[in-house]
DNA sequence: ACCTGAACACCGTTCAAGT
DNA sequence: ACCTGAACACCGTTCAAGT
């Protein structure tokens, strides 16, 4: 890994300032908020935002990715707390809660774990991934969940149930229902 | 219901017009296509197009009425030459093949099955839900099927399953492997 | 080295004028 | 009654000029 030098001044609070707007809006507008009023809020020229954030996507993932690797560090929290069963089911619904409560989040994990393979990982795919994998594994150990799943059906699955419960409602409130469907079909 | 009156003669065949060239271009682009591109390659004005359908809601519905249609006479056709259970599953299946593989549908089958109580139900809703809450009465008489499930439950729960699989491949290869899942959480 | 903002291309939507 | 297409507002993206 090349060393990255650090920013000049105005580089770097233009940038914070834009990550802090972008998951203003983001919030509020969802994920097509405009790039333009976000760079107008921030106080930059638009040119500017693209120098910092090529595409959309990852202006998406730099404001939301403190969030992410929270997601992943709950991971470990609930395995040291829950059986591993346990610890896969709560975590899994606490990915769909984000995922319809965050706006945008859904697409920028959607865009996780699709299968592009040529295109090089995204930050939030690889911790998203790690998290999932590490509480597959052990449930599959314990014997409690089928061998035959891999840790990325796992996310698309939630993925699916994210986007069902949201069409219901909007918010989210039949996730634990939806989800329990699934963990029934998970079970060996 | 008021009678309609037939429309003059230029309307019909721009309305008709219309139609064909949407149905080729969302499926070449996707939900998304340009409206006024599809004005022009019809040979009409844009204005034209917004007063024979308002929304683009309206014209993606438009456009693929007679498949929704046939996807309701599949379920009948269905529920004579299989068992309730497996009539139910295969017809989600179908469902979620053509969700994918008609590009612009899904979404239009989504907006059908959000909980806009108040929105007027739309042509297609009305379809999709009739067909498949036929299927649901008959298998939960059958014995095969939860009863604490509606007939919306359902068409939410397919529409996930087709949103996984689509992260999937793009394509539907892994909709049988995902719609089992659901299959067993089924289950009574 | 980084920023600015005008310029360009594109899109959805409306509406006055035309038939 | 219906159609046309210019006009408007808006957006993403690029790039020459500026510091």
């Amino acid at each position: 890994m090349a060393q990255v030098r650090p920013m000049r001044a105005d580089a770097r609070r233009n940038y914070e300032r834009l990550l802090e707007v972008a998951a203003e809006a983001f919030a509020e507008h969802g994920e097509n908020a405009s790039l333009d009023d976000i760079a107008k809020r921030a106080g930059v020229g638009s040119g500017t935002l693209y120098r910092h954030f090529p595409t959309r996507q990852a202006l998406l993932e730099a404001a939301y990715v403190e969030r992410i690797e929270a997601l992943g560090d709950r991971a470990d929290a609930l395995a040291e707390r829950l059986p591993p069963g346990e610890a896969l089911a709560e975590w899994l619904y606490e990915l769909c809660v984000a995922s319809i409560q965050v706006r945008g989040m859904k697409s920028l994990l959607g865009k996780a774990v699709t299968d592009g393979t040529s295109v090089p990982l995204t930050t939030c795919g690889a911790v998203v991934k790690g998290a999932v994998t590490r509480l597959v594994s052990a449930a599959q150990t314990e014997g409690t969940l089928r061998t035959d799943l891999s840790p990325v059906d796992l996310l698309r699955l939630a993925h699916g149930v994210a986007t069902a419960s949201e069409l219901a409602d909007g918010e989210g409130r039949e996730i634990r229902r939806y989800l329990a469907l699934l963990t029934e079909g998970l079970r060996p």
